[in-house]
Order: C-alpha cells, then structure tokens, then sequence
DNA sequence: CGGATTGACGCTACCGTCAATCCGGTGCTGTAGT
C-alpha cells in the first residue's frame, strides 16, 4: 500500500475521516519520509491530524509539546473519544498519581501520544524518562510561541532544540495558525529543524471587514469603544492592553460583558470562557490572555480597544472572529499613545549581572554542564538563568553538544558585550515590528493588502472589504504598486543588505531585511540616494 | 512611553499646581500550609 493509501486507510479506521486535505496529505507524506515539517494554518483547519495520523504508522510513541495544561487536556479528551489509541499527558496541574500511570502506559505501549509543556521537557528526570521510551515524532504545537515567548516570558522554549538532538532528533513537526518571515524564522532555527518542509496556506479571511480608527484623546476614544460595540451584532471579543482597561470596560459595556485577564482567579477565567461558548456572555473583554485554544465559530467581532505589539499577534487575535464564514468584522481602535505601553512592554532590560553570573558559571564547571545545573549553580529565577543562557548560547559564548552546555574555547573577553549586541539586534526587531503595526494602524492603502503583505501573500487588486477601500483611498494608493519594487519583490539595500518587499505606498516602501527586520524608506531618499536595487 | 496617583509646596485656612513615583502582559512549576 502505498504511504498515501496508509495514511487515509488510518485517518478513516481511528478518526472516521474519509478525505485528508491535500495539505494535511503532504505534511503527513513529509513527516512519514523522515522530512521535519513547518505547518501553517488557520484554526479549525484540521493542524491536529497531521501528527494524530501519521504517529500511528510509525512505531514508537509522539511527543506533543503544549504551551498550555488546558490545551493539553483538550487533546487528550479529543483523541479518547476518537479509535485512536490513547493519549497522556504529565504536568503539574494533574495529581502524580495520574502523571505516574501516563509515564506507565506510555512505557508499555498502550498509549501513543504523549503531551508536555517545555518546562517538563527542562528536568533531567523527565528526558530520562524519554530517552527510554524513544519518540517517533516530535511534535510542537502552538509553534508561533517559541518565538513569541521563548525571549523572554517561557525561555524553556528556546531549549527545545538539544532535547531534540538527545533524542536523535526524530522527525520534528511544527504547527502553528499565525507566522510572518521572521517568526518562522525564528521557530525553524530555535527548533534547530533540518531543511523543513514549509506547508503554509493562505492568510486570506475574505469574510472579515477590516477598519481601524484614529483618536486624539482617551475618553473620545473609550465613547466611541462603547457605541460601537453597542450596535454590533453579538458575540464579539474587545481587546485590550491592559487587566484594569479590560475590567472597566466589561463594566461599561455592562452585563452582558465580563472581563478575562490573567490576574483572575482560574475558576473565574473557566467561567468566563464556558459561558462566552455557551452564548451566555455577549461581549468578552480581555487582554492577550485569552484566546490559545478558543474556537468558537460565531464570533461577529473582534475590537481592539489599544494596538497590539506586532501584526502577528493583530492577526491571530481578529482571527478568532468570523470562523463559521459568516460576515464578520475587525476594528483597531488607534491612538499612536498606545504604542508606548508595546514599547514598554516588548522593551527587554538585559541583565547584565546575571549574564556574567551564568557565563562564570559554565566556563567554571568541571565539563559540560545541563541547563538543570546551571540552574543550581547560579542565584538565579529558572527563568532569569534560562534567558540569559539562551543569549549566551545566541551570542557563541558557550555551545551545545547533546544537550550539554560548554565554553567555547573560542569565546570572547566580555561575554556581556557579546550578549549585549545579540539582545539589541532582538530589541530591533521587536521595535520594527512594533513600527509595522502602526503603519497597519495609519495605512492609506487596502488593509487586507497591507496584511496578507505582511505575511508573504500577494493580493493583486485592493479587497473592497476593508475602510480604506470603502473611502477609495485604496484604489489612489494602488496605483503606485505597479511601479518599481512591487510588493513582494527582492531587493537589495546598500546597508542593510537583501530583503522583500513587504508594502509600498505612494512616497514610502516597507522592506522586510533578512538582517534588520522591518524598515519603512522614503521613496523620495530611495531615489535619490540610490539606495536599493531591484534583485532577481 | 504615557497615564494615574501621591506628595511637596506655596501660601492661605482650604486648594491648586507641578514634580516625583509607580505601574503596565502572557504560564509553567513545585512547595508550603489547611
């Protein structure tokens, strides 16, 4: 039987699936081969098949890295009501007893898949564990997260890459719904992938209204929040920067609304999120915390009350709205003040303490040391030592072999100036990013061309489904796309080297670099500094 | 970076102004105490 007719003939037997999507195939077929593979796209679109399946056909258990317990949970619960053989997970939010029989029927082969957050994946007993028991395939799911948080906020993330290797780096698959260039960059690299398989499908949520408003003051901007969300049709999602904003506003909007932050109680945050599934909450107004893992087909809008960091957070959060396919509308509430908060946020400190700590602590250890040692060794939080570690391992001041940390012999002085020009680099990109959110915010041109731009797609004419089309200040901005450096054309700049066109306007053109990030020019200096040049 | 709050000051008997200060997002884990 060929791999083709294998894979449908399980895809049936274990999860009565009579048609695997032509991309579901081929990330499958790559998987089977031993290629790894980089999947995007959207939610509800099947992403969970392309590991469920393939696993039962080749032997040895799938490990399924999982940024969340919840989500952990839900596939588990979604693979036990399935044929397919059983699934595990092991983390702290289950009691040991429990974590103690999925190690146990992972072992003797009556489980096949087994779920993990990284920061198991960070203890040597639980790579023990895994070593004995060989997984066929490592899977990463929620992929966008190793570089969304692996900086920073969950540096376990970024060690994935010498678990892999301990293991014998089994094929690896990564999924995610949301990844611009340098997010998959980022993931292919941090997850040390070998020549991926990229599955990427369009961006394009034709059923989506795309605005966005400007404001000069806080409190006209807060009024026009509450009328809009007032006349639009329910349910929807308001967005905000901030716990405090997301409460006030739920509270404005009155009953019908409740809030959702991190800062609540889990029992709350439970409550919040069955009675939204279950149409009993209208409107949900929550910061970034919500939304890994909802999907819910009838959400009629998604507002945002302050601009997120990057363009890939924007689109995967009005993702959430419209998944049934019914008309459905994103609105940015904008006020260019709010970018200070991002700024603020997305701004990271280096500690150049605890880098040296760390740095001293690996060039004085007797042999190569495991990241669990370096914890011991340095006074450090597990995150804190882990971030400045990984800048270490970024900055070719320390290095890996099977998952153990040396000096390099070849390391500079100051290790902290090394590490210094690693985190600046990060910081640029970061605030590019940032940059190209605003220009989203401010665009003239057709939203939907700006966005899909963004994420490498190509649309030719403006969408007549967005507020700029609407205005016909689209159709006068497009015009310029015909001229020189379309979008998604290479160029070359004198300084920062080769890039893409990612978006071009009457007088500016924004370039993606492969080293720089994002970065508007004026066309005008373009022209007569004769900074770019057109490449193949 | 910007907004909200607190505190000092000046000068007048209660209050306004301005400067200083603080705060702001995302989740895992393991352990202590009921």
């Amino acid at each position: 039987m060929s791999a083709r007719d294998e894979l449908q003939a399980a895809a049936k037997k274990n999860f009565g699936w009579d048609q695997l999507l032509p991309d579901q195939r081929k990330a499958m077929e790559q998987l089977l081969d031993g290629r790894d593979v980089l999947v995007v796209m959207p939610t509800g679109s099947g992403k969970s098949a392309i590991y469920q399946v393939p696993a039962l056909l080749r032997p040895g258990p799938t490990l399924v890295v999982s940024p969340l317990t919840a989500l952990q949970r839900d596939q588990v619960t979604q693979i036990a009501e399935s044929d397919a053989p059983e699934a595990v997970a092991v983390n702290s939010a289950q009691p040991n007893r429990e974590s103690k029989d999925a190690w146990e029927s992972i072992r003797e082969g009556d489980a096949e898949y087994l779920f993990l957050s990284p920061e198991q994946l960070a203890k040597e007993e639980v790579l023990r564990r895994l070593d004995e028991i060989r997984p066929s395939l490592f899977v990463v799911d929620e992929a966008h997260c190793v570089s969304a948080w692996g900086h920073d906020f969950r540096p376990d993330y970024l060690r994935l890459s010498p678990v892999i290797e301990r293991l014998g780096h089994p094929p690896v698959l990564a999924l995610t719904a949301t990844a611009g260039g340098p997010v998959r960059e980022d993931i292919v690299t941090h997850l040390g992938m070998h020549d991926p398989v990229q599955v990427i499908t369009g961006f394009d949520r034709p059923n989506l209204y795309l605005a966005a408003q400007w404001f000069a003051t806080d409190e006209e901007k807060q009024q026009a929040i509450l009328d809009w969300v007032a006349e639009e049709p329910k349910p929807g999602l308001v967005y905000t920067a901030t716990r405090k904003d997301a409460e006030r506003y739920a509270e404005a909007i009155g009953p019908s609304a409740a809030a959702y932050h991190a800062g609540m109680k889990a029992g709350d945050r439970k409550e919040v999120h069955e009675r939204f599934l279950a149409d009993e909450v209208e409107v949900v107004v929550a910061t970034s915390a919500f939304g890994m893992g909802i999907d819910k087909p009838n959400v009629r809008f998604v507002a945002h009350a302050s601009i997120p960091e990057s363009l890939d957070s924007y689109y995967q959060q009005i993702g959430r709205a419209g998944r049934d396919g019914e008309p459905a509308r994103a609105m940015l509430f904008y006020r260019p003040e709010d970018l200070g908060l991002q700024r603020f946020l997305t701004a990271r400190r280096l500690d150049e303490e605890g880098v040296r700590e760390v740095a001293d602590a690996v060039r004085d250890h007797d042999g190569p040391m495991t990241p669990h040692d370096v914890d011991d060794e340095v006074d450090q939080s597990h995150r804190r030592a882990m971030n400045n570690l990984n800048l270490l391992e970024q900055a070719d001041v320390v290095e890996v072999r099977d998952g153990e940390f040396d000096y390099r012999d070849d390391a500079p002085e100051d290790p902290a100036e090394e590490v210094a020009e690693v985190a600046e680099k990060q910081k640029q990109l970061d605030r590019t990013r940032l940059e190209v959110m605003r220009q989203y915010a401010e665009t003239q041109s057709c939203r939907r061309q700006f966005l899909l731009g963004y994420f490498g797609e190509t649309l030719e004419e403006p969408c007549g489904h967005c507020d700029t089309c609407d205005a016909g200040t689209a159709a006068e901005q497009a015009q310029f796309a015909d001229a020189e450096f379309p979008p998604d054309s290479k160029v070359r700049h004198r300084e920062w080297g080769p890039g893409r066109v990612v978006h071009r306007e009457a007088d500016r053109l924004t370039v993606l670099f492969d080293d720089g990030g994002y970065r508007t020019l004026s066309l005008k200096a373009v022209e007569e500094e004769d900074l770019l040049t057109q490449e193949g």
